[in-house]
DNA sequence: TTGTATGCGTTATCAT
DNA sequence: ATGATAACGCATACAA
């Protein structure tokens, strides 16, 4: 690996020349500027990311913690954050935290090392009171998750108005027994809080009062689907909808309730959540609640950016707005 | 930031003692290791890893390089690649591709630079002799994409089987006119080299040949999948199935085929490649190649691990069994 | 068993 | 306009 100092020697000027041609600084001579160029071209030279980090300097490397990549919604994030990244000269490192508190707080740590110049978390594992002081290490965005009581710039959905606007679909089209799945616990706070809201509160508005026993909470995968549909089976009094925390839960059901001969959405009718490529090409195709997931990652690293380049950005809440698509399991 | 020399202030000893502890060096008494230790916590301390890989040390940290994240197929090979790093004490970086040379270039930039210990190339977009001279710096491993020249471990799939048997499967149900979609051309080399023999081999030994017109190069998408079936259908003389590249391509067929009235297996068999979640969801279910991607991404970071750890490893290739997985679409 | 001194590659400060 | 030098945080060769 050749150093700055090889393409000094060679270029036959100082380091500091070379230097200031690297990080573009004024007063160097267009002719000394071209020797350094084409020693470093000779030498096939690129600055130690390391020592630039090390000497205090940008990174131009930001971090984006997500629970599993292999969750299509994270996936979609982390992919239009890159985007945006890339174009800003920004890498990109993707932490799987795996819903797990530790790895969280290893990769914060990276702030505080200064191997990355900001971190953008798409979900929370640990208390904000433990997330909060790395905020003093550098930039850190809540996208898509988030917490109340976080002082730091917000990007998320509006994830009540989608609960809200399915269920009031479901009231539209004649169900009053109205189940509901959810990937977190049916409660006041915490994961997918504002969801049970939108849910209890369309239901309310209706004059219906849920059904403890219609409601499934940590809810998330295809088994769990299938699992949920076995459930409503063996009720007595059975909901005639069930409102579902991702088109995966959704995708379960259906093929479950095929299996049992349920018809949908005639004697079931399923809503989805995310829009996921998968809804369109379930039978019946999905209705579901799309999340302008790309504008959300577009969002969030834009508002980074400014906050890297900008100590004193204003501490916002975004909320993207989310629609229903009707299709044909409703 | 505390540093090494404030832990050794506090605990009173000089930085090499702390560093010793750090490391887990020997010769160092129980009694000062526990000051160090405490002070340590106390400053809330964290090794600077740019300084560590400045001093040229290990970085515990391996790069991944994929096409695009969002492909499930790539994300669950993350996922398990990951999941062993993690286990073994490396850290992964996620790169995409995008499937630019010059984004490539960058990131295997990094093994020279020593941000990364090693780098597994999940897809090859430069010529190899390109890429070759960064073997230089750092072990390269080639999971899943392959060259034939290549001096690095590869470990990879039998994608000739996979396509042997899923079209050997569809000749056994009776078809003679058997179309093919490949994600690359339709070519000796490059990508999808060896699935393209295996399609020709399968007919070749039932003494067919194959119909140019009934190949689709380049597809990927869902989009795609449903151009097929349009195309399909604009012929005089059709195919009476498919084997495509992806499930996704596969189940973009679906939804279009339904849209024209077509049954499918009757009208048309579709069979898919890589078993993703949605190949069960899909109505009919999908008949599909299944990938053994967990095994694969095991196996390539565990290969790398033996790699970093003695430098005389030997150079083979891995190549994993892939099955047919027979459901309802053929 | 512990400490001192050096250098990893870079950039900023201060001379010239 | 250019160069010498210190400093970033760490790990190691060498000394004690």
């Amino acid at each position: 690996m050749p150093t700055i100092y090889d393409v000094a020697k060679l270029s036959g000027l100082s380091k500091t020349t070379v230097s200031r041609v690297i990080n573009n600084h004024s007063y160097v001579s267009e002719e000394k500027k071209n020797l350094v160029l084409k020693a470093m071209k000779e030498l096939n030279y690129t600055p130690n990311p390391s020592a630039r980090k090390l000497r205090g300097q940008v990174t131009t490397t930001i971090g984006v913690i997500v629970p599993r990549i292999v969750n299509p919604f994270f996936s979609y994030l982390v992919d239009s954050i890159e985007q945006v990244a890339y174009k800003n000269g920004y890498h990109v490192l993707i932490f799987q935290s795996n819903e797990d508190k530790e790895k969280e707080l290893v990769f914060l740590n990276l702030l505080k090392t200064k191997q990355v110049d900001g971190i953008i978390m798409t979900s929370i594992e640990n208390d904000w009171s433990i997330i909060e002081p790395f905020t003093e290490s550098g930039p850190i965005l809540l996208c898509n998750e988030y917490v109340n009581n976080a002082n730091v710039p917000i990007v998320r959905l509006d994830q009540y108005k989608g609960a809200y606007i399915g269920v009031k679909h479901l009231l539209e089209k004649g169900h009053r027994k109205i189940g509901y799945c959810t990937g977190g616990l049916f409660a006041e706070e915490g994961k997918d809080k504002d969801r049970n809201q939108g849910y209890q509160k369309a239901l309310q508005e209706a004059g219906i009062e849920p059904d403890p026993k219609w409601i499934f909470v940590n809810q998330h995968s295809i088994e769990d689907g299938k699992q949920v549909v076995k459930k409503i089976l063996s009720m007595e009094d059975r909901p005639t909808a069930i409102f579902t925390g991702s088109d995966e839960i959704a995708g379960g059901m259906m093929i479950e309730a095929k299996e049992c001969g349920l018809k949908i959405p005639n004697d079931l009718a399923i809503i989805g959540f995310d829009d996921q490529p998968l809804a369109q090409m379930l039978d019946p195709k999905l209705t579901t609640i799309r999340q302008p997931i790309d504008q959300m990652g577009i969002k969030a690293m834009e508002t980074l950016i400014d906050m890297l380049n900008d100590s004193e950005v204003k501490v916002e809440t975004f909320e993207l707005p989310i629609e229903l698509v009707v299709r044909s399991s409703t």
